[in-house]
DNA sequence: AACAGTATGTAATAATATAACATTTGAAAG
DNA sequence: CTTTCAAATGTTATATTATTACATACTGTT
């Protein structure tokens, strides 16, 4: 029930790109999604961009920026995009959504002297996952 | 003096490359460096980005990666690029790099469940800057 | 039915980045 | 000084990522 309170308001693109995502272990190029969406009768770039940006708009989505790929949110609350960190392993290159509150207390409310308001970030971790640490 | 020797290794295309990123007051995008430079010689795209990859190496510049642009390094110690924060105001499109011990500290030591290790991070804050906010 | 906003389809092209290979340079070791 | 090796350069071609522009269709109001 919450899952399909989630979905049902997609379009027919944004709900066949989205599908891609979701379903991938792993952050999913632009491009991917395209050759994958070919049967489905998207046959173009700006089918799934549009459809990205979209998703991105609504939350379900977020763009790992190092890698140009999409990744599904994890994190069932995260209506709105505007609070994003990711850990990324330089070897394997598994991506996974970092989810902390302590971590997202400390960006949401950091203020320089510049006094700029920040409403949104995104953070990008790098280093060795536990099993590439063992190798 | 202190300049002299920041500078004093660098071959002569990276040289060039960097004086570009350094002279800008803004990001500077890797075609626009490549259109600068074709007077001096410079004429074909992996010059450019050979010279970027190895001035990111150094840490002498780095890359914002949500604008696909190169910045300056302003911090002097930063002989290596493994910590970097950003501000970009969402209208003018300023870009800051900012320094700040506790907002260091705190990613530095960051350690969340995974059992990963991080050795690098990139972080960029999206807002309005204080002009951009008052109008 | 008329309208407004959103979504779609399509062709073309812009912008960003890398592959591959030949050649040159510069510093260190013999 | 010359051999050697790593780094840097020059060059052509191409891969990858993303957007512009414009025509059409769908969806939910009033």
């Amino acid at each position: 029930m919450a899952k399909m309170q989630k979905e049902y308001n997609l379009s027919k693109n944004q709900q066949i790109v989205f599908d891609i995502i979701e379903r991938s272990s792993e952050p999913v190029k632009a491009y991917s999604i395209l050759y994958n969406v070919k049967k489905k009768g998207i046959k173009a770039p700006p089918q799934v961009y549009r459809a990205l940006e979209k998703l991105i708009k609504l939350g379900k989505i977020h763009k790992v920026e190092s890698k140009n790929a999409f990744v599904a949110c994890k994190s069932s609350n995260c209506e709105i995009s505007k609070a994003t960190a990711f850990s990324i392993c330089e070897i394997c290159e598994k991506v996974t959504e970092i989810a902390n509150n302590k971590l997202s207390n400390f960006l949401n409310s950091f203020e320089d002297k510049s006094g700029m308001k920040y409403k949104k970030y995104n953070l990008e971790f790098f280093g060795l996952c536990k099993k590439c640490k063992k190798t």
